[in-house]
DNA sequence: AGCGGGGATACCCCCGAGGTATCGGGAGCC
DNA sequence: GGCTCCCGATACCTCGGGGGTATCCCCGCT
């Protein structure tokens, strides 16, 4: 199978249309419907049904999706890779990926560590977007990345943990509940003036809910701030508070382990030295 | 990037010689010339330096053969795993594939107890040479393995932890040795009229050293009975045991874990179950 | 029945992958 | 030094198939 046809069957599947499949790869839509079709005679099964509304995945098409994007991602990862690692002879910097405005304290610590380690290669830091991490680590656009289980997908990488905390949670200082000791999950969830905010999944849209939508750490603070919302955060946020805001522990909810993780076949000096030093940390 | 540049990249990368790899490939030199010419000026790399003997990687091209060769695994088990799912439409089996000869008690139960759980789709047992479970399990030929650690390459995969055990040295019973209450592994490599065995790796062939090269451990049992080897084994070995042979536990020896392991995205209901009915035994 | 949206077919073109023949150049070898 | 292998690279040709345009066919909706 060529990363064309694969290309090709993946746009199929998530678009569900033809038409506008061939409008996202560039091109018309007769080569394309003859691709799939010619697909599906070499693999010799069915990986659409088509309806007078456009085409649905088979039970087949469904695997082929899971696996193809899968192999699609190593592919761009070689390619990507292959492509920074030809930039830079010799010294290409390894990019480090995390998310933004979290673990600050302990990333400086793991750079210094390893900068100063004799060989040290530059690290390039890319912050991006929570949940972004574990894709760019498979599609070869970082080579390491600070991970939070469970919030990320840490399968296919290897792994190392560095540190582990209990979650706690913000609230407006003036708030009732504030004065609390502890607290569950579920009681946090049911204050009935503090709603907690909803998060954006990997594709930018909101799960339904009450709650605020909110992109950043700093945005929620204010807005808890102004007693419109609590928050479920990791101990270590308790650094970035200032005045207005109040910490009540919770008792059961689950702990956040921070990691650091590398693609399992990487031979990269600088990935085995940055884990090196994080191991050292 | 297509998957037949990577296969043309990685075959020339293999053989170190164009005209070979395009014997293996089934083509014509002076094509495979170009399309590796090609390739290497739309990555912008230098991949090879040609010598006056033939082609040796560069720096460049380690990264891409490394890269490369996971990306063209997950392609073929993408198709692999498609067609497997096209022949038995519904139903397919899930297969299991684990070392020849080794754990049969622990994957009977595995089998068994997953045949009882309602809903237990129908289990290929493949067996296959030692280390060949992982490339089964990366290639698309299998869903699912049993592994030993640290023996095999368990990075990339998702495991639960089956059972732990220790390693033993067996040697002939009437041997002076064998009357030891204990040994490390170093000592049982010292006996001077017993070797320890070769294994082969991967590719069949077999490290350099004194030991006798051995297959499998009818063989190997056979040898040390007749006094002209020793073997270190995992504990469970033991119940293969006939006369002839002496157990002495070694108190160095890393303990042996047996895995279950599966591909990360696996999404296929079987595996699942497969999984579950492991963690529960 | 008419129409519109969606995929499939028919037919054509041309790019590029692959083949054969040949070249160029380095390493050994008398 | 010149001869000869043994490489990979170039030159040149062929042809299959991937891609384009025009059009068809089918089905659901009004």
């Amino acid at each position: 199978m060529e990363t064309r046809e694969l290309r090709y069957f993946v746009a199929v599947a998530e678009e569900a249309h033809v038409g506008r499949a061939a409008e996202r790869l560039g091109m018309a839509q007769p080569p394309l419907s003859r691709a799939i079709a010619q697909l599906e005679r070499r693999l010799g099964a069915d990986l659409f049904v088509r309806t007078p509304r456009g085409m649905a995945l088979t039970g087949v098409g469904r695997t082929l999706l899971d696996e193809g994007r899968a192999a699609l991602a190593a592919v761009e990862a070689a390619e990507r890779r292959t492509r920074r690692a030809a930039e830079a002879p010799g010294r290409a910097p390894v990019v480090l990926t995390a998310k933004a405005g979290a673990s600050s304290e302990l990333m400086a610590k793991l750079l210094d560590a390893y900068a100063a380690e004799p060989g040290a290669v530059a690290v390039d830091v890319v912050l991006s977007p929570p949940g972004h991490q574990a894709l760019m680590l498979r599609d070869g656009r970082a080579d390491v990345a600070i991970l939070h289980r469970p919030f990320d997908d840490v399968s296919g990488f290897d792994v190392d943990e560095l540190a582990t905390e209990e979650q706690v949670l913000i609230l407006p200082s003036g708030h009732p509940a504030s004065t609390s000791r502890s607290m569950t999950v579920a009681e946090a969830g049911a204050i009935p003036d503090l709603p907690l905010p909803r998060w954006p999944s990997l594709d930018g849209s909101y799960p339904d809910g009450p709650g605020p939508e909110l992109r950043d750490l700093t945005q929620v603070l204010q807005l808890v701030r102004l007693g419109r919302a609590s928050v479920v955060l990791p101990e270590s946020a308790r650094a970035n508070l200032r005045d207005g805001l109040a910490v009540v522990p919770l008792t059961d909810a689950p702990r956040v382990t921070t990691l650091i993780a590398w693609p399992p076949h990487s031979t990269s000096a600088g990935v085995a030295g940055l884990v090196r030093a994080a191991g050292a940390l």
